[in-house]
DNA sequence: TCGAGAATTAGCCATATATCTAAATGGACG
DNA sequence: CGTCCATTTAGATATATGGCTAATTCTCGA
């Protein structure tokens, strides 16, 4: 897991939202864009960055294109995070992050 | 908890490694600053960041300044990302054992 | 093959961010 | 007091980011 494309890519609240919204399950760009009051071109510029994140996974299906969360990040995620805050006492958690 | 602050301040790798080394321990802005090469200034910048965030504390001693994690805004993002990435009952009927 | 629909890519612009140097603040101590 | 030391604040600058419009790509169906 790239640690600061993650990061960066949630840093930005349209982005969470984004996320929030494929939490619910599968959706297409242009329903998920239909959400925002940005272009699809913004929407899709968001895409990108939580794809380059692995924070999403896209497929084709016909002329849209589904994309779906990627919650295997979510593990690596936790596991940053117990990095930086989780109180240790001694190999708590062998699994170090990157970075 | 502003999610927004405290996000855009975990996308920076700087200020994450600064909440690293305060999961130490307490530590003082020079001894923080040292390990940095960035200016002090900078790393106030940072300091100042990370406290509207909330995520670290700080208090007078003597000349120095010391700087503690604030291990309470953990638990918030936890909820946050649960609230992100935790599969909700909507969202476990709809895309099962996909991964 | 052609046109329409869905989405992305390209190019541009304004704002936000991270960094720096220089100056200001606040405490310690002779 | 006066000066030193630690840190922050101010101000400037370069890069990154997020938004837009226009153009392009890709697929479907007549």
């Amino acid at each position: 897991m790239r640690i600061n494309e993650v990061m960066k890519a949630l840093a930005d609240p349209t982005r969470r939202e984004i996320l929030r919204l494929l939490n619910e399950g599968e959706k297409s760009a242009g329903e998920l864009a239909e959400r925002f009051a940005i272009t699809a071109p913004s929407m899709s510029h968001h895409f990108s960055v939580l794809k380059a994140a692995d924070l999403i996974r896209s497929r084709r299906a016909g002329q849209q294109i589904l994309y779906a969360l990627n919650t295997t990040v979510f593990e690596d995620l936790m596991s940053l995070l117990f990095d930086l805050f989780g109180r240790t006492e001694a190999g708590m958690h062998e699994k170090e992050g990157e970075q």
